[in-house]
RNA sequence: GGAUGGAUUCCCGAGUGGCCAAAGGGGACAGACUGUAAAUCUGCUGCAUUUUGCUUCGGUGGUUCGAAUCCACCUCCAUCCA
């Protein structure tokens, strides 16, 4: 199957300025195609990752990837789909997350050789010249188009800032610097770029009268129609010092039964036969889908060894509450009243909990259990030698376990 | 710059002098049921040395025995005017 056709398969193409030119771009390995990726914080997470494996599907095909870093735009801020204004970055924030950002994506795609290049438009936007600018590139957007674009129109209700209103003049400008010095004809990103992107092939051909195209990528939404990647504390972050292999294994282990499939096909390199197999699973089968889907995407975030020893904790945790490798907890012996510990404070000493009313109420509603067994007294408590013999395992919950390691 | 309306706990939103740690809903968390799923039902949702005490209602100061509620000033947001 040739690579526009599985993109198709796999349900990865959203929107797209010319399919049959497209095709036959990437098809033939002709395309030269960027994705910009904004320095919101210091990790990637799992929305940057979908783009990471397209570019990496591309790059296989003998495309060439070019992996723009927004140290430039991010100085302004994407308004794209949002209700309120970003919180402004300072300079040094930025430039601190474009080197984290630079440092994970080494990991995916290969940059030697020319085989892709890694930019950054702070390199072309930071020092512009403001009327400059404006005559070069301003009697080609029309205010009353801009105004119209989809991803403003949350933002017109509440209101747009001048600042954030430029962010899709930048990026056009970013594909018409990319255009030129590159010879970039492609960009890519998620469906909600789709107005940004559009402004880049349109300056490129009014300023040069060439053209150039523009696709996105389906935003990846679980089954209530929410943005996956996201949990209560956050994004699922691709850095194991944010998100842990294990959290992160655990997170796809989890998803809902409409959405494992979706995720296989949308984010595993796993054949296509193979997947379609799959779509046949019903019912409890379907948890094997899902563990292959948490495996795989560990396996390309963390590696195989990471992999395995999240899966292997995971299955030994849920099945006999047991596992050398999962996540732990130190008591240091300071923690302890008179060599013992309640079992409140051990809750909120392991991070199970963020306070001792909640550890209370955790204990209260019966979802509390040492080692298998159900703790139901608030004022239980433990002494030195039942914390040292390393096999000590609270639980809270039926998903969250720490080991609980006494430091001396 | 002017006029008007607004800022309440994770979010939406009630509360207009004591009965307010603050209604209701959503979300989150926990329990039952399950397949580490979904749906459903139940509980719970500021902090602590927990039948009690302490800190919260944009900020600062004031009135009062007592303020989320009244007054003054300030900050921010929305709409209209310039």
């Amino acid at each position: 199957m040739e690579l526009f056709d599985e993109l198709v398969a796999r349900g990865l193409i959203a929107q797209t300025t010319d399919e049959e030119e497209i095709k036959e771009l990437i098809n033939n390995g002709k395309a030269t195609f960027y994705i910009g990726f904004d320095p919101t914080a210091d990790s990637l997470h799992v929305g940057h990752f979908m783009a990471l494996c397209l570019m990496k599907r591309l790059q296989m095909a003998g495309n060439k990837p070019i992996a723009l870093v927004g140290g430039g735009t991010g100085m302004i801020g994407d308004p794209s789909g949002r209700s309120d204004m970003r919180q402004m970055m300072t300079v040094e924030q930025i430039q601190h997350n474009c080197e984290c950002f630079k440092k994970q994506m080494s990991k995916f795609i290969d940059f030697s050789d020319g085989k892709a290049l890694l930019v950054n438009n702070a390199d072309w936007l930071m020092n512009l010249n403001y009327i400059e600018l404006l005559r070069e590139v301003g009697p080609h957007f029309s205010v009353n188009r801009m105004l119209t674009a989809e991803c403003y129109k949350q933002r017109m209700e509440k209101g747009l800032s001048f600042l954030e209103f430029n962010y899709m003049i930048m990026q056009s400008y970013d594909f018409y610097v990319l255009f030129q010095k590159y010879g970039c004809n492609m960009q890519f990103g998620g469906d909600d770029q789709w107005s940004n992107m559009l402004g880049g092939t349109e300056l490129i051909r009014r300023k040069l009268g060439k053209d150039a195209y523009a696709m996105t990528i389906t935003l990846l939404l679980n089954s209530e129609g929410k943005k996956m990647g996201k949990t209560q504390k956050g994004a699922v972050w691709l850095d194991p010092e944010k998100t842990s292999p294990f959290e992160f294994y655990q997170y796809w282990r989890n998803v809902a039964d409409a959405d494992v499939l979706k995720c296989i096909r949308m984010l595993t390199f796993l054949p296509l036969e193979e997947i379609d197999k799959m779509d046949k699973w019903e019912g409890s089968e379907l948890n094997k889908a899902k563990e292959i889907l948490a495996f795989e995407l560990t396996k390309l975030v963390h590696g195989e060894e990471e992999a395995v020893k999240a899966q292997e904790s995971a299955r030994a945790l849920f099945s006999s509450g047991n596992a050398a490798d999962m996540p732990s907890a130190d008591i240091t012996t300071d923690d302890l009243n008179d060599g013992s510990i309640d079992i409140i404070g051990l809750l909120v000493k392991s991070g199970l909990v963020s306070s001792r009313n909640e550890g209370r109420r955790a204990v209260e509603q019966g979802g509390v259990s040492v080692n298998g067994e159900k703790v139901t007294d608030t004022s239980t408590v433990y002494d030195e030698s039942s914390l040292s013999s390393g096999e000590f395992i609270l639980k809270r919950g039926k998903k969250n376990f720490r080991r609980i390691n006494l430091v001396k």
